[in-house]
DNA sequence: CTGAAAGCGCTTACAG
DNA sequence: CTGAAAGCGCTTACAG
């Protein structure tokens, strides 16, 4: 900067001035910086900039997810991505592989670097150490699941709506037995997708048959087993609901060992690539995690344009995505 | 850093070397900066640190990809974050969209904040731009494709190997009417790709029928149409080689649909998710990105520890899958 | 081993 | 409209 002013022959002052939008500056003098500028290249630096900078803003921001090359994160990502670009603001993006230090470390790395705020997919565990520098003044937002033990702006899908979804369009097709396979309900997702399983069954004055609720302990394998257990039993389940990716994927390849794929519905939470080309393809409620990131984006960005009132809950709807697997009957009995 | 001194009663010089590490510094005083810091909740700031360090370092490297949310590239992210995250430098990402203008304007914003080093999946165009930032110190790395018209370290899949590897799995059948899809050639990895399926036949003494290399202009509803009308030809292919994710499920929702994926066999290029869920099962040649990312990674560190030799051009092997499509024998004819 | 001082590249009152 | 000066939060020779 200091040689764009000595080639343009003007002070320091005036090249700052320039380089950042050029107001009130002479139209010659301006020319001859933008001139200089050119001429040597310069690049300016924003990190010192942003130090001295009223605001101290560094135009950047943090993105923690469970794991970055998850589709469904990534997806989160680029939709945040969308709504920062618009701003000219960037994007640093970690991964915590769940872990609530690491999830920590890479606030702490993130704060280091002056972000201007954070988007977190929170590790299930208590984020109250996050107060701290939302006190500071770096605004927080949570996406996918609400944070622990504090309130803080959050976005989520409409966990429990879909599932009750999923459900009801079950039921409606004349199925009484319904599986139930997912997490377990300390991760808020499924729990509130469990919440919804219930409710529908409720509203029709079905009562919930304990043993037709389960948990895989490991995702794909595990839903593989639970389906090839829960089918073999004396009173099977005449369709499933699989609350999670990996688990409709795990479940789905076990009605198609059994060679049962036309005989027991199903439908899955959560899209799944090529659901359209099996047969029958998999019916499914899909999360739409591009728009939960766009949301969680604007969330943010309120904030720093000094939205200063209390914190907010917006949920994104699901949508049935109808291709077959859901709508077999059950049996005549 | 100024109140920490005061609560510890100490300099600012003794802080800073506590904070980077404390060589030197008696272990009474730098107990007492320790203390002074978990009191005080003080935040390192590595911005003005890297402001004022000899070396300049900021601990961040830039990542370009063509789509942050596209399962490939997210995992060449993942892989670069794996070997990033052990030496405590955190990844910008940002996506191009293939555009060479927003690719560019991508590298500034990364320079302006200092970022360490850049890992670009380069859109297909000129580099030299970026000539002078590596002459000022910034070491690039390309992962997935070269870059044009400059020479640089990169890392990329055996596009020409796996390819032929496919072929040769196909001819090893018996087929020898093999239909090629691909991505324009225009494209580095497609025309490696095709480079590999063309060397196949020929060692194979086959010559090629241009009637059978296609390219699709929009990749999964082209390769769709493109496949029903190379199976409704007089002399149609009796396998496919499918040198893209989308168009092999493009394909292989075409076969489908015709009721021949039992007919005619395919391998695709990349692995596909459910591809063993499906009937037959289907038999791709897998790349791995996530090693991508690593070696990718690798080559950037080394330059930051110092490495000023010729530029180094990796290539990653890929693994053919065994699934089913691609073992199905041509018709007895 | 420790501290006072200079300075990294920039922005911003302030005076003119 | 323009420039000289102070200072953002930190590191690093330098002297002691």
């Amino acid at each position: 900067m200091r040689e764009v002013a000595a080639v343009a022959g003007v002070s320091l002052s005036t090249v700052s001035r320039v380089v950042n939008g050029g107001e009130g500056v002479r139209a010659d003098l301006a020319g001859r910086v933008r001139d200089a500028v050119e001429l040597l290249g310069y690049r300016h630096n924003v990190t010192a900039s942003s130090l001295r900078r009223s605001d101290g803003l560094t135009a950047s921001i943090g993105l923690i997810f469970e794991d970055v090359s998850n589709p469904f994160f990534s997806l989160i990502h680029r939709g945040v991505e969308e709504v920062a670009r618009e701003r000219g603001v960037l994007t640093f993006a970690g991964s915590s592989d769940e872990e609530p230090e690491r999830e920590r470390k890479l606030t702490e790395a993130f704060g280091a670097r002056g972000v201007d705020g954070l988007i977190i997919v929170p590790a299930p565990h208590d984020h109250s150490y996050l107060l701290r520098d939302r006190a500071a003044g770096t605004p927080i937002v949570f996406a996918d699941r609400p944070p622990g033990f504090i309130d803080a702006d959050h976005v989520v899908s409409d966990n429990a709506g879909g599932a009750a979804t999923a459900v009801e369009h079950l039921l409606a097709q004349g199925h009484r037995r319904i599986g139930y396979l997912g997490d377990r309900p300390e991760i808020f997702t499924a729990a509130e997708r469990l919440r919804g399983y219930r409710a529908a069954l409720e509203r029709r004055g079905i009562e919930e048959d304990v043993a037709l609720v389960r948990h895989p302990r490991f995702r794909g394998e595990g839903a593989y087993e639970i389906t090839l257990d829960l089918l073999g039993a004396d009173r099977p389940p005449t369709a499933l609901f699989t609350s999670q990716n990996l688990i409709t994927i795990g479940a789905v390849r076990a009605l198609h060992d059994l060679g049962r794929e036309h005989e027991v519905a199903l439908v899955g939470f959560d899209d799944v690539v090529l659901a359209d080309v099996l047969t029958p393809g998999i019916t499914v409620v899909a999360q739409d995690p591009r728009e939960l990131g766009r949301e969680g984006a604007a969330l943010l960005f309120s904030r720093l344009d000094g939205y200063r009132g209390p914190s907010r809950h917006t949920v994104i709807p699901t949508t049935l995505i109808v291709r077959g697997s859901g709508e077999l009957p059950p049996p005549a009995a």
